[in-house]
DNA sequence: GAAATTTTTGCACGCGGGGGCAAAAATGGC
DNA sequence: GCCATTTTTGCCCCCGCGTGCAAAAATTTC
């Protein structure tokens, strides 16, 4: 009777059940050898004890923590919220808990991973987009972390596996419905060049784009992914011009910047959406079918690609680069 | 050299620095007794061999494991956004890490207490909306765990820590500048009612107005915070009401329901911001400063409400029921 | 320079549980 | 009912580090 101590061990149950502490321990586990009768005492004593197995010692013992630290840098765009959802969900489901590291102020990614490493982290999963793969070669702690794990976006480091939607047949269908529609004079709103998934969808864009209308599109880029930052850029370069300038239509990187780049449109250019200039997100943010912005946005299939992380995590997924999931095209009315 | 196992245990530094591995443990805990000579001799070889002490291993032996559970239940509210970014900033140059624990689906929070007991977390912070007092009481991991926070509201459970921001001076405020603005004749839209801490700030606005203008407000409430549900009950409210029934302010519990609201009196009942309704928000999200909200909002001091929780985590405060944080009003154009 | 302190170091043992093997018990075959 | 198998159980040692105490080394005292 440890009880003062306030933790109960598998001794106290062992004591109680008339067993062994090993065997306490092995009917916790669900491949172990154990007959029916001692795990059904085992179970008894431990409900009458309130005892649960300390996954510390455990994860010590066994050198799996199922823990995964999720690397989040950009607490502003409302997606990583949906992301963050989707995940923690999912790994829950799969038996993993989720330590969620803020990136965002910090600029030593590499600081951050070493801590999780310290805490023998499963995985760490990066749904960041400052996270670049230059910072991931050189990362010390990224040697330390066992996976890891780029999602939502693809990283050409070897070292990384990376969980991405299928940018191509993303943007081939966005294409064409904005084609389709009638739309003949996009600009592409893109966020910095340095992060590789993002060029990624704004090349697809621009070159598929040209292979459907025979014309390259113009693009313009921004700093951060941030709202803000989409309107002013359309604030600025469209405030003076004439109608004849304008493009029909602002195919933004996310959402995050359409909702910007339609708030601009409205409030400072005085024209409509999607009559005057028409807008199309990527992410599909809960705001997005709000009734101010009925956004037309690109769906990432999230849970398709969680399950996916579980079953990299699980080892049964031993390919690096995943990037075949394909989302769908979620048409509202600003497009 | 157990280097190929991966992993660097004290014993290989001290091999190393040529002393006892209790030597270089002690070289890493600040008040320890060692010699500044061989302490700088084991952070030469630790250097040299990339050695990080073991969190997982500190833990077990110290009961202490700087982790700290923190409990989500609505991840539609941009707001848990706001709140996540800033907990997780100031526990870790606190020093602690966070779990992020999703309890959205999960009915029972029960079960996300217990699992997080498990990994002996030093406190569990919820955040979350749905947990109410008494499924706190019940709870058989709430038990489990060493400390149990809520953050930003009251709870009126003894074995429960509140840290909060004070609704009495917060709805003072709000009130006062409604009130000054012309207002009068308010319609307060709150959340469910189950909810300790919306109910008080729903109490308070109404009794601090009746004490104001004397008259008690309307007030009508959602089954969720769900910018969509304030947007229904608006628009079924006062879809065919005449202009002299209708109120003209909303002062609503949240910005969610605010923002909901400011789009059902535009798009649904065709009326102006604030010239027919005005609105007011609580909590400031992100969103509400944009040109199409621009939402009058109480802004919480979050920062501050951080840091008395790691003060509260290293038993510097003692005081269970924190409610003394002032915010400030930001006024923009809604109200 | 020897004795009395004080600082530094080493070590047994513990934190809670897992792997793998040998002993014990249960089962099966005839 | 006896022996060969198979299942079940107990146990040693290990995971990586902290606590408290005793031994060793360094420092002070007179």
């Amino acid at each position: 009777m440890k009880d003062q101590h306030g933790s109960i061990t598998a001794d106290d149950v062992a004591a109680l059940a008339g067993v062994s502490r090993w065997t306490v321990n092995r009917a916790y586990r669900k491949d172990a050898s154990i007959s029916a009768k001692s795990r059904e005492k085992v179970m008894k004593a431990a409900e009458e004890l309130s005892y649960v197995p300390d996954l510390l010692a455990t994860s010590l013992a066994t050198d799996r923590t199922n823990l995964v630290a999720l690397l989040v840098d950009d607490f502003a765009n409302p997606h990583k919220l949906v992301m963050m959802e989707r995940l923690t969900r999912i790994l829950r489901k799969g038996g993993y808990d989720t330590l969620l590291v803020n990136t965002s102020d910090e600029e030593d990614t590499s600081a951050a991973l070493l801590n999780a490493s310290q805490r023998r982290v499963d995985a760490a999963v990066l749904i960041g987009i400052s996270f670049n793969d230059q910072s991931l070669e050189t990362a010390l702690g990224a040697k330390r972390v066992k996976k890891l794990i780029v999602f939502a976006r693809m990283s050409k480091n070897d070292n990384t596996i990376s969980i991405c939607c299928d940018d191509r047949a993303a943007m081939a269908t966005l294409t064409q419905h904005v084609f389709s529609a009638g739309y003949r004079n996009p600009l592409f709103i893109a966020g910095p060049q340095t992060q590789s998934a993002h060029l990624q969808r704004k090349e697809t864009f621009l070159s598929q784009w040209e292979q459907t209308a025979g014309r390259r599109p113009e693009f313009a880029t921004v700093e951060r992914y941030d709202p803000n930052m989409a309107y002013d850029l359309v604030t600025e370069r469209f405030r003076d011009a004439p109608a004849s300038k304008l493009p029909d239509v602002l195919v933004c990187e996310n959402d995050a910047l359409a909702m910007g780049a339609i708030d601009a449109i409205r409030y400072e250019l005085g024209l409509r959406v999607p009559e005057d200039i028409a807008v199309t997100g990527f992410d599909d943010v809960p705001q997005a079918s709000s009734p101010h912005y009925k956004l037309t946005s690109y769906r990432q299939p999230l849970t398709d690609m969680a399950n996916a992380l579980v079953d990299i995590l699980e080892g049964k997924i031993r390919t690096k680069k995943l990037n075949a999931f394909v989302g769908n095209l979620v048409i509202r009315t600003s497009a």
